[in-house]
RNA sequence: GCGGGAGUGGCGGAAUGGCAGACGCGACGGGCUUAGGUCCCGUUGCCCUCGGGCAUAGGGGUUCGAAUCCCCUCUCCCGCACCA
């Protein structure tokens, strides 16, 4: 790691058992003993005061016994563990082989569990307290399957390249290098300071050349490969060669591969990598200076990051072939175990449409490709239209208009070539917004030429229309008016035949009917269903060569590269030809170099007719290089354009495992035993499925359900087709956690105000005597609602944060953050401190009396529910369970706990207040960690209640319960339940009586 | 427009066909206190003639029994958006 480690280092302060006490309190007036208040420590100045709803309050004198746990107490107790936990390394867990292997481990040789959490851009913000929700679910996780018997690999690492610290370098003058490193030390303390049980060593950040090395030399791999379509998977480059060489491929053009020029050869090569250059249409963003991919550019047409215009333009830049692997990519999401609407989204972005592709011919013109979805209905075609960009228009359009033309057709131009250069002029100007807009009036104008439909001859009219997008299919459509509405739209406005081809039902009242239906007006096809219809159709049409069966995806190449300083450098030079050439691999790292000038070069944000230039280009010794790549020194030009931020975390998870390897990006024997499949898995319905491997736990906000999960399975996968990894999938299981929301406050003029000043007044809100305006949303700096872990820490200490975030919801839930409420989560772990420490001495109080039976069966009902909680990531009903324990606890404690209650309730609070926990365990006499602690284990002899209790149901209303043995039999329940309701029944004769085993009885009369 | 998800006390939430509101915040009452935005104990869905009645966005259905399953409507959130 070029940053530092996550380990400040230990005090090697030895642990004290006794806790000190806290005079400072006394000697300090000013400060008030309300943790809420000190929440917010910036908020001392006197401007403040006049509007809080309370008067200032005065210096508390302090009874607080001195042996309380207080958030004094546990930021005493929390720095120690961390520095005992770091000292030990008690988080790491060994690797079966290299440096990292470590036999002695206590886990080594259990089963392993891989959780992981996505890695976070460590901006210059600092972490407020939304941030670490999801890193604490899987902290919490990870600990518990330690304790539950797992071999845990948990670690956290940075991505640390890409556009904001770039833009913030470029404002203060810094270079981002500093400025990423600032933050990634800041950033580690801050999650260190939460207590997180990380292996350390295994951190990694994407911009450490040692790690980016590896992202170079995947480059390289990815570069050297091409997509065998016949065998579906991703293969050396060579062997493309070798196939070419051995005639067992033909070329492109049909000569044989001896007669190719070796330009020539190297050009057929390059346009089959599956990272290749090309010059196509691409998001070119002129206020950022970068292209930008798809999946960056928003439905309105702008930058995701800062929200500025992007234009479409043919410029040269590296593109990565994912498209090769769209049906894998939607195929193996069956595999996974992931939220069903993050599979949604990556099913819809992919956008397969199974269909065919039918040729028109044009009489003295090209003829036009389509792709349809529905070939069946190829007999209502009756026009077609064409991207008014699609180059083939200008080969289609006659001098003249045909006879006859109607008005309307022609846009008032007099020829057609006017009227394509007008249509495209003003098609070309609009925005995408526009140009999807809504309820939007079909336009566009006849080309003047005709297509002739193939399966019946008839000539139908060309036009060109922005409703047909030139980057979908192949840029033109057969219209079927009939089936289709927004073909129906331009029908009725251009004055075109319609004619159906699917019977729709009798009481169908809509226009375009879209539904199943028999054929009709359809020849051969007339009678049968849809599907059916377009098996026939496509048969046909390729028995006569008219077309074939086709698939179509939405998903694009993925535009790789951006005119940016701050990524990672293309290990990739071009000769004297123009055309690349890899680095050899002894080359990696190619660093970045260090520049002053390093500022993006950007534009007006609405001039589209900008060039984009990368700053690398300025460098220009380190652009024009001599070197040898096996033929002898020659001279090279560096490839400047950088990689797209994604492309480090595309692989991370791989690193992790192995982070040190110098020969490999990861040792194959630690790549299986961590990632890889496992021999059977059976999904929810039992039925076996191949088991893609992967990361057993991935948690990460939804947003990059899309980008960074789309690309990163696509990196995966070419990985695995090389045979690089065993699992043909990175992430088995994923979920979303849910983001912590804030309320925000404006006045009468839309101008934020410091949220904690705001109080709530007669169901308003009020800043002083100012009535404001809440809202509801992100926390941000700007909102003026942040709210730190920094200052939860201070106030409460990590333990009562962390319980407290656990504890507002599930996971997977957004939900408000609410500061005053964390109170509670601090008296919870009050109240079990006090159970074992007495709070006036400091001494540790356990009672060796067993547990009377009914605490006793609570105990070990709880220890059941806690665990599957914990399996199944529902920490707040976790919690719930144990400050249950803990009420009862206190209730028949009356002079300590019983060791037997005290010490399983510290076991299960640990994975949530690791700290106090550890403190605890080892005031009851234990000196080792609980790290590796057996976790409670439910003895089921005592899940079973002694009696139960039967709600008993009259019509479905509770009229009555009855408690009986818990192994009454049925008759015997029915007959207590019969008595017990007897009055509600006057007299009336049940006419069934439903009897649910341990749960109630049901009397229906 | 299409697709997906969600609507439960003042608030966060629990209960996935079987006693609606676990647990927490807040509020109220009490204790401890000179004091209390501490701590402890208790109460806290609504209505009530104290028998009970009504309540899970609204309406309908299935069921002995529905917050939970089905249909319709409304509201909110997310994704996609002329994808042929």
């Amino acid at each position: 790691m070029s940053t530092a480690g996550g380990s400040k280092g230990g005090t090697g302060r030895p642990a004290p058992v006794k806790a000190t006490k806290t005079p400072a309190k006394k000697a300090s007036p000013a400060k008030k003993a309300s943790p809420a208040k000190k929440a917010s420590p910036a908020k001392t100045r006197a401007a403040a005061a006049p509007v809080a709803a309370a008067p200032v309050v005065e210096p508390v004198p302090s009874d607080v016994p001195p042996f309380r746990y207080t958030a004094e107490m546990a930021n005493e107790i929390e720095p120690r563990w961390q520095d005992i936990w770091d000292e030990a390394g008690t988080f790491n867990s060994p690797n079966p082989v290299g440096p990292l292997a470590d036999p002695q481990h206590p886990r080594a040789g259990a089963e392993k569990l891989y959780v992981m959490d996505m890695f976070p851009y460590p901006s210059g913000a600092g972490l407020h307290v939304g941030h670490p929700l999801g890193y604490i679910a899987t902290d919490c996780y990870g600990r518990y399957q330690r304790m539950a018997g797992r071999h845990v690999l948990y670690t956290m690492g940075f991505d640390a390249f890409g556009l904001p610290a770039e833009q913030y370098a470029v404002q203060t003058g810094k270079h981002p290098r500093l400025v990423t490193e600032e933050n990634i030390v800041r950033f580690r303390s801050q999650l260190r300071r939460l207590g997180m049980g990380y292996d350390n060593r295994r951190s990694v950040a994407t911009i450490d050349p040692r790690f980016y090395r590896w992202t170079q030399w995947i480059f390289l791999q990815i570069f050297n490969s091409w997509y065998d379509s016949t065998q579906r998977k991703a293969r050396p480059i060579s062997e493309l060669v070798a196939a070419f060489e051995h005639k067992r491929r033909s070329t492109p053009d049909g000569r044989p591969w001896a007669n190719l020029s070796a330009v020539e050869r190297r050009r057929v090569v390059d346009s089959h990598r599956l990272a290749y250059v090309s010059e196509a249409p691409v998001n070119w963003c002129p206020g950022l200076g970068t292209v930008l991919a798809n999946e960056e550019v928003t439905a309105e047409g702008r930058s995701e990051r800062g929200n500025f215009p992007v234009f479409k333009r043919s410029l040269k830049q590296w593109m990565m072939r994912i498209t090769a692997y769209a049906d894998r990519l939607v195929d193996d999401l069956d595999a996974l175990d992931w939220p069903e609407p993050v599979k949604l989204m990556q099913r819809h972005w992919i956008g397969r449409s199974t269909g065919a592709h039918i040729t028109f011919p044009v009489e003295d013109g090209p003829s036009i490709r389509v792709f349809t979805t529905r070939p069946d209905t190829v007999f209502g075609a009756t026009y077609m239209v064409v991207a008014p960009e699609h180059a083939i228009v200008d080969e289609l359009v006659p001098l003249t208009w045909p006879k006859g033309t109607k008005k309307k057709w022609t846009g008032g131009h007099k020829t057609p070539i006017e009227a394509i250069r007008a249509y495209r002029a003003i098609a070309s100007r609009e925005t995408e917004a526009e140009r999807t807009a809504e309820a939007r009036e079909k336009t566009g104008v006849f080309t003047g030429a005709f297509a002739t439909n193939p399966v019946n001859g008839q000539l139908i009219p060309i036009f060109i229309a922005d409703y047909v997008l030139a980057g979908y299919g192949t840029g033109a459509i057969m219209a079927v008016p009939g089936q289709d509405e927004r073909d129906w739209e331009f029908a009725e406005v251009f004055d075109l035949p319609i004619i159906r081809t699917v019977q729709p039902p009798d009481d169908f009242d809509g226009k375009a009917y879209v539904g199943d239906g028999p054929a009709i007006n359809s020849g051969l096809l007339d009678g049968l269903p849809v599907a059916a219809a377009k098996k026939k159709i496509i048969e046909w049409l390729e028995a006569e060569g008219h077309g074939a069966g086709a698939v179509t995806y939405r998903l694009r190449d993925w535009l790789f590269s951006r005119q940016r300083y701050w990524g990672e450098p293309f290990p990739i030079v071009y000769d004297e030809t123009g055309l690349p050439v890899a680095l050899l691999e002894s080359m990696l790292p190619l660093e970045l170099p260090d520049v002053d000038d390093f500022s993006p070069r950007t534009f007006d944000p609405d001039d589209a007719d900008t060039e984009p230039e990368a700053p690398l280009s300025r460098a220009r010794d380190w652009v024009e290089v001599t070197l040898d790549l096996g033929d002898g020194p020659r001279r090279y030009t560096r490839e400047t354009n950088t990689m797209p931020n994604w492309a480090g975390s595309c692989w991370y998870e791989l690193r992790y495992l192995d982070p040190t390897n110098e020969q490999v990006l990861v040792d194959p024997v630690n790549e299986r035993y961590w990632m890889g499949p496992r021999s059977t898995q059976r999904d929810a319905a039992g039925r076996s499925r191949a088991d893609s491997g992967g990361v057993d736990l991935y948690v990460g906000g939804v947003e990059h359900a899309v980008l960074h999960l789309l690309y990163s399975r696509f990196w995966h996968k070419v990985l695995y087709d090389l045979g690089h990894v065993s699992s043909f999938e990175p992430f088995r299981r994923l979920i979303n956690q849910g983001y912590i929301q804030a309320y925000a406050y404006t006045d009468s003029r839309g101008a934020y105000l410091p949220a904690e000043e705001v109080v709530e007044r007669d169901g308003a809100f009020w800043h002083g005597d100012v009535r404001v305006r809440r809202e509801y949303g992100k926390m941000g700096k700007s909102l003026k609602n942040v709210v730190t872990p920094d200052e939860m820490c201070a106030a409460y200490g990590a333990d009562t944060f962390r319980v407290y975030e656990m504890s507002m919801g599930p996971l997977d839930v957004s939900r408000p953050w609410e500061t005053r409420a964390v109170v509670g989560s601090q008296r919870f772990l009050q109240r079990v401190w006090r159970l074992i420490v007495d709070e006036q001495t400091g001494a540790t109080r356990i009672a060796e009396s067993s547990l009377d039976p009914q605490t006793e069966r609570l105990l070990h009902r709880i220890i059941d529910g806690v665990r599957s909680d914990m399996e199944g990531l529902r920490f707040n009903t976790a919690i719930a369970k144990l400050i249950e324990l803990t009420n009862r606890a206190t209730a028949i404690s009356t002079d300590g706990a019983p060791r037997a209650l005290a010490e399983p309730l510290v076991l299960m609070l640990a994975p949530f207040a690791p700290h106090v926990a550890e403190e605890l365990w080892r005031r009851m006499g234990h000196a080792a960690s609980l790290t590796y602690v057996d976790f409670p284990v439910a003895d089921p002899a005592l899940l079973v209640a002694e009696s139960v209790t039967y709600p008993v149901q009259v019509n479905g209303k509770v009229r009555g319960r009855v408690e009986v043995a818990a192994d009454a039999n049925e008759e015997a329940v029915r007959a207590a339940a019969l008595a017990e309701v007897a009055g509600a029944l006057e007299g009336r004769e049940p006419r069934k009586v439903i009897v649910v085993p341990g749960r109630m009885v049901s009397v229906v009369v």
